[in-house]
DNA sequence: TGAAGAAATGATAGCGCTATCATTTTCAAG
DNA sequence: CTTGAAAATGATAGCGCTATCATTTCTTCA
């Protein structure tokens, strides 16, 4: 690495190479290699001669060269949408979980939501040649579902179980978890059903599912709120200016059904007794903690992301794992509706 | 790379090479490498006949053998303790709004407050030879330390400012931060404070800061509640365990301090009325949106880990930017305290 | 038109490591 | 002591690309 030498000595140690090692410890390069990788096929007398080099030295494998000679990277490349207090993170966070500790590194990009973004970040992952490839949902382009074809290395889509996955899946139902928030409003008396969030895929399965539900009770034609900026806040505005007549809403996480619920409160909207059967039930989806400390405590579809991050690590790493994994949802009701 | 062949062809193209487009396309491979890099000192005839070869092939530069060849991997390592719904989430979506445009991918590894781990970490990050490195907080052992110094890169610590930083520090003042917040309790009253949050050494900082403004007031005693885990649940109820006499409460994090003020909701220690002076005053530190739309909406400590974030990726790029950048903190009174 | 420089392209030589054999050493068993 | 197999070590070649310098081709203008 030809760094401007930040740090330490101006000039001395160019970072110490194999070789380097080898000739102090007066072996072949080879066998530093199998040191490093396969301490157990080295007579113990070498290896300590070796690994004394070794710190004597600093040394630190060059992972960018084995990788290239052993066509093995030992990094698996991740796209969520985003990161920042987002569902994701627990994925992410599973991911490492297992990843971690089998000597696989995560590389991680953000598409922000936006499909010519999520190529480009597709394409760069790619280009470091990890061994997998785990992403929050499905390829957007048909651009990207070919590269990852093309790719030739495990591909698992998350958050979502697609029809036709180009490699393996690990999420739920996302349509059926608005099939059962929408009949569980009717269930409930509910009429006037509003659904908040992104445009994604995701949300808008949920969104089918749940018009397919209030059709099927024969409740009045649900709506649909857009959110732009990812703001518990902006989520409960938009909803109070769109839909003020709601009396049920489906958010397409906690941190809108949070918003909402605070913006309800500020209106006088809100029961000061928490049990009270609410004006307006709200669910959301994710099952933050918040949403059991807050009050009135929100009622959501649990997702395990956590879960879904290490079966998605899992079947990136085995191809004999089954190739579509369920881990379902599970409808949470609390006092919020 | 010799994979399985998961999808598409089991045995055809085995990934294409720069060779083979340049083969395709009738030019020398290095003419391939520049119209993928430099595009710019390539005729447009020769461009546009290898931009062909590659489209047709589908062709995906490795960057692996580049990296080896050039010396550069265009890569940064990102060490953060958890990514979970943490408050750092928001520095590493700051840090790859910044690295992202300029072809930079992101490493990421947790350390999980650990300084075993840490070090693990630290090491196949720096195995991966990327152009720099960027942490929360210092380094934990004279290990890590060393080992960042050997490496001759940017290094970047985060959510502290240390004396002596291996390299570069972005952050604020942990000690003052507490000292504010101590002083304001004293201020405001109170006696018989509390800090709730872990025991790693930013957490430390605040805590001294906080005792030491209790001294200067002539309160009693400040006492610390050390949290295993991250929840704020679980904070909420080791402070009312603890000490229940306590009057004001600094915790860590936001999700701490709102647990707190979940718990005292639940044991009928919250005024009816938020805006009413509370008998246990609680501020945080984050900044979360959540603390905006809690009831009552929770003071804090306000910090742009955003900010950090972009911040730190500009001073690892750009060795000749200061090495000390203070981005403060701002104490936000709300009704919590 | 031709000289001189600029622009475009190419040949060569690695980057630091590992796969794949080949070779040497060790050691148990005859 | 051999001998043969296992254990330990090494020599060679090459992963896919880029830095560097050399060469060829194109411009420009006297």
């Amino acid at each position: 690495m030809n760094m401007e030498s930040r740090p330490s000595d101006p000039l001395k140690s160019p970072v110490p190479t194999l070789m380097a090692v080898a000739r102090m410890a007066g072996v072949s390069p080879i066998t530093v290699s199998r040191v490093v990788r396969r301490p157990d096929i080295v007579s113990s007398a070498t290896r300590l001669r070796v690994e004394d080099a070794i710190r004597k030295l600093g040394y630190v494998p060059n992972m960018v060269a084995g990788s290239l000679a052993s066509a093995r990277t030992k990094s698996v490349g991740v796209l969520v949408p985003t990161i920042a207090n987002s569902i994701f993170a627990d994925t992410v966070q599973g991911l490492s979980d297992v990843l971690d500790p089998m000597g696989f590194s995560v590389i991680l990009a953000q598409s922000g939501y936006d499909g010519r973004r999520e190529d480009r970040m597709l394409a760069a992952l790619l280009s470091r040649r990890p061994e997998a490839i785990i992403m929050v949902g499905a390829p957007v382009t048909a651009d990207g579902t070919e590269m990852l074809r093309r790719a030739g290395i495990p591909v698992v889509e998350t958050w979502e179980l697609p029809e036709a996955p180009v490699d393996a899946a690990v999420g739920f139902d996302n349509h059926d978890a608005g099939v059962v928030v929408g009949r569980h409003f009717a269930k409930t008396g509910r009429r006037r059903l509003v659904f908040v969030g992104g445009d994604d895929r995701r949300a808008t399965q949920r969104w089918h599912g749940f018009v397919e539900a209030a059709r099927g009770a024969g409740l009045d034609e649900p709506r649909r709120v857009l959110i732009e900026w990812q703001s518990g806040a902006g989520a409960g505005a938009a909803v109070l200016a769109s839909a003020p007549d709601t009396d049920a809403v489906f958010a397409a996480n906690d941190a809108y059904a949070i918003g909402l619920l605070s913006a309800l409160r500020r209106t006088n909207r809100l029961d000061p007794d928490p049990a009270a059967v609410p004006q307006v039930a709200v669910v959301g989806l994710g099952d933050l903690e918040m949403g059991r400390l807050f009050s009135p405590t929100v009622s959501t579809i649990r997702i395990d992301g956590a879960a879904i991050g290490r079966a998605a690590a899992e079947l990136a790493l085995d191809p004999a794992k089954p190739r579509r994994v369920d881990l379902g949802f599970e409808l949470i009701l609390r006092e919020s509706g």
